[in-house]
DNA sequence: ATAGGGTTAG
């Protein structure tokens, strides 16, 4: 192997043009990757570069990224050509956005007199893909009214630009563009389309052009599911994922991980300990993206321990992981984890956190007893130590950072601060910390601030009552009741599950489907009586319908996770922990009952609420009590 | 010369 000294002669020019004969001087020197040497050389031939030549240079400085070459093969090509060809400039545009230099690509653009669909295209894909949506719709516009005819490149980026509901509204016409022009079952276009409907919410559109593709392949299969996991039709992706593997799918990683989402929404751990088990097999453990999805998967199902060692083994970390990690131990309320993994990460300082990141330390400092911390952290924040400045929710987290310590006078007088109108979910935090600290008289103030901005409600009402019932005020209690009956609308009914053997086991107050039903019922009876010999008691004031005592402690042995733990009990061996899964916030009534069934049998119960986890341990449970 | 699916929070 010969190595040429840096400058180039006549000696080496035919050297190296003998290696290749077919090629010119500068696109032999080009596919060696001596890009330098190429500039100096086209510096020598002026006027004589030919256009093929200018292209092989830029493909080159595109795969280098040599962003100063590049814009010295512009200069060069704007100084001695009179009238480059067409491809020459959407060369040069696509060298400029694989660059990320996009306001020089798009000022190439703007500069052509002769414009194409390539060189449109590649504009709005570099626009698309950096998430610059509203300049890659508009540049699609003004593409239509150039007269330039889309192709099926320019409607599979542009879709992934239709986002959120104006989005959904380009996007439908979008999609009668493609039905017109026959591009529906194009499967490019058509996953794009199918993916735009299902993240504007659109799922049963989505599966529509979804069942419409005349083939599939991975990507258009990862899609739909993906669509269905996000929007939370947990068991449909489930089933869908079955259901195509069966068809002869061959899941990926990106499969994997939009399954792995699913599984995490249903909790299912032994299913997800199975798709973990396959990427391993299948070698693809390396992927970032998937073991984040399965950092999340493994603390979803309150398994701490093993998405910590999934992260302490991953070579690189995006904020994602970092995130997910957090967040894992924010909801298991665990403020000193929370706090150590935060300062860790900056100490690395590889990734910066995000406001995902404040969001899950802030209010997992406020879960997990670190309150001063937490507002150390807000004060930073404030001051511009992260280079993130709060947002609403941040603000959120403080209020319940304040009111969580007892702090709510100050609670309230930060909220009437705020740069911002403080949201239902701000006043309903305070309303929570004025139920645990039983301030009435600001409570009231939440609580109707609360009832304005989100009177459809239930859950609302009930905190309120709650705070009424605590001081004996039935007769607020019963004005809020009555109040209440005009208008609920009963978005979600309460539901809450247990996975045993692999199987995931609903129950539901209304629903008498399941087959071992009535032994439930028998066993739950049975535990009510037993409890309440060592001093449970139920705690009426969770029933809102006006009904007499008999019928409320009716409703209340009703709710599903009490009938779930009973399943539990009848299923699971002895002294082993039990995890319930319920969609809707734990009300205090089955918060007390927990507690109880632990210290009874001797049980573990790791209760997965809407928001957060619980552990309860010997009737004692992480949350504090606080939730 | 230009193209589609992905992980955290809410």
């Amino acid at each position: 192997m010969r190595y040429f000294p840096l400058s180039t002669n006549q000696h080496q020019r035919s050297f190296l043009s003998s290696l290749a004969p077919n090629s010119t001087f500068l696109k032999t020197l080009c596919s060696n990757g001596r890009l330098k040497e190429a500039l100096l050389e086209m510096a020598v031939q002026g006027l004589q570069v030919e256009f093929q030549e200018y292209d092989t240079v830029l493909n080159e400085c595109v795969s280098q990224r040599a962003v100063r070459e590049g814009q010295r093969v512009h200069a060069h090509i704007t100084k001695t050509c009179y009238h480059p060809p067409l491809y020459l400039w959407t060369r040069l545009i696509v060298f400029y956005t694989k660059c990320d230099f996009l306001a020089d690509a798009r000022k190439v653009l703007d500069e052509m007199t002769l414009r194409n669909v390539v060189s449109w295209t590649a504009m709005i894909s570099a626009y698309s893909q950096r998430g610059h949506t509203s300049e890659a719709l508009n540049l699609f516009i003004q593409m239509l009214r150039s007269g330039t005819e889309p192709n099926e490149f320019t409607f599979a980026t542009v879709l992934t630009s239709c986002i959120g509901p104006e989005g959904f509204y380009l996007g439908r016409q979008i999609h009668s563009f493609v039905l017109k022009r026959n591009f529906e079952s194009h499967i490019f276009v058509g996953s794009s389309l199918l993916d735009m409907y299902a993240k504007v919410g659109r799922i049963h559109e989505a599966r529509g052009v979804f069942e419409c593709l005349p083939e599939r392949d991975v990507v258009s299969c990862t899609a739909i599911l993906s669509g269905y996991a996000q929007l939370g039709f947990d068991e449909e992706a489930l089933e869908l994922f079955r259901r195509l593997q069966n068809e002869g799918m061959v899941p990926n990683y990106v499969t994997y991980a939009s399954l792995l989402t699913a599984l995490s929404g249903l909790a299912a751990l032994d299913l997800g300990k199975q798709v973990h088990s396959r990427t391993l097999r299948f070698k693809l453990p390396s992927y970032v993206v998937l073991q984040n999805s399965l950092i999340d998967m493994y603390s979803k199902c309150g398994k701490l321990t093993y998405s910590r060692r999934i992260f302490d083994s991953m070579i690189e970390r995006t904020v994602i992981s970092w995130n997910a990690m957090i967040v894992g131990y924010s909801k298991h309320g665990m403020g000193r984890e929370v706090v150590e993994l935060f300062d860790f990460m900056n100490l690395e300082n590889k990734v910066k956190p995000n406001s995902v990141t404040f969001l899950a330390v802030l209010s997992g400092c406020s879960h997990g007893g670190m309150e001063d911390k937490g507002l150390e952290i807000f004060n930073e924040m404030t001051e511009g130590k992260y280079g993130t400045k709060p947002e609403m929710v941040h603000y959120g987290c403080v209020v319940d950072l304040l009111g969580r310590s007892g702090r709510v006078d100050e609670a309230f007088d930060f909220i009437n601060k705020m740069p911002f109108k403080a949201t239902a979910a701000i006043w309903g935090s305070l309303l929570g910390a004025c139920r645990v600290h039983s301030n009435v008289d600001i409570g009231e103030v939440a609580g109707k601030r609360l009832l304005e901005i989100e009177p459809e409600n239930a859950g609302n009402y009930v905190i309120l009552s709650n705070l009424y019932a605590s001081v004996g005020r039935w007769e607020d209690v019963r004005t809020i009741r009555e109040f209440m009956k005009e208008k609920v609308v009963v978005k979600e009914p309460g539901r809450s599950w247990i996975e045993i053997d692999q199987i995931l086991h609903t129950f539901h107050a209304s629903d008498r489907s399941h087959p071992r039903r009535e032994e439930v019922r028998t066993k739950l009876k049975e535990l009510f009586v037993k409890f309440k010999e060592v001093g449970y008691v139920p705690d009426l004031s969770c029933v809102l319908f006006d009904v007499d005592e008999e019928q409320k402690e009716k409703i209340l042995l009703n709710h599903s996770e009490k009938l779930a733990l009973a399943f539990g009990l009848i299923t699971t061996s002895e002294g082993s922990s039990i995890r319930v899964i319920k969609n809707l916030r734990i009300c205090v009534d089955c918060h007390n009952f927990a507690k109880i069934f632990s210290k009874v049998y001797g049980r573990e119960v790791s209760l997965r609420d809407k928001t957060r986890f619980h552990r309860i341990v010997d009737g004692i449970c992480s949350c504090g009590d606080y939730w």
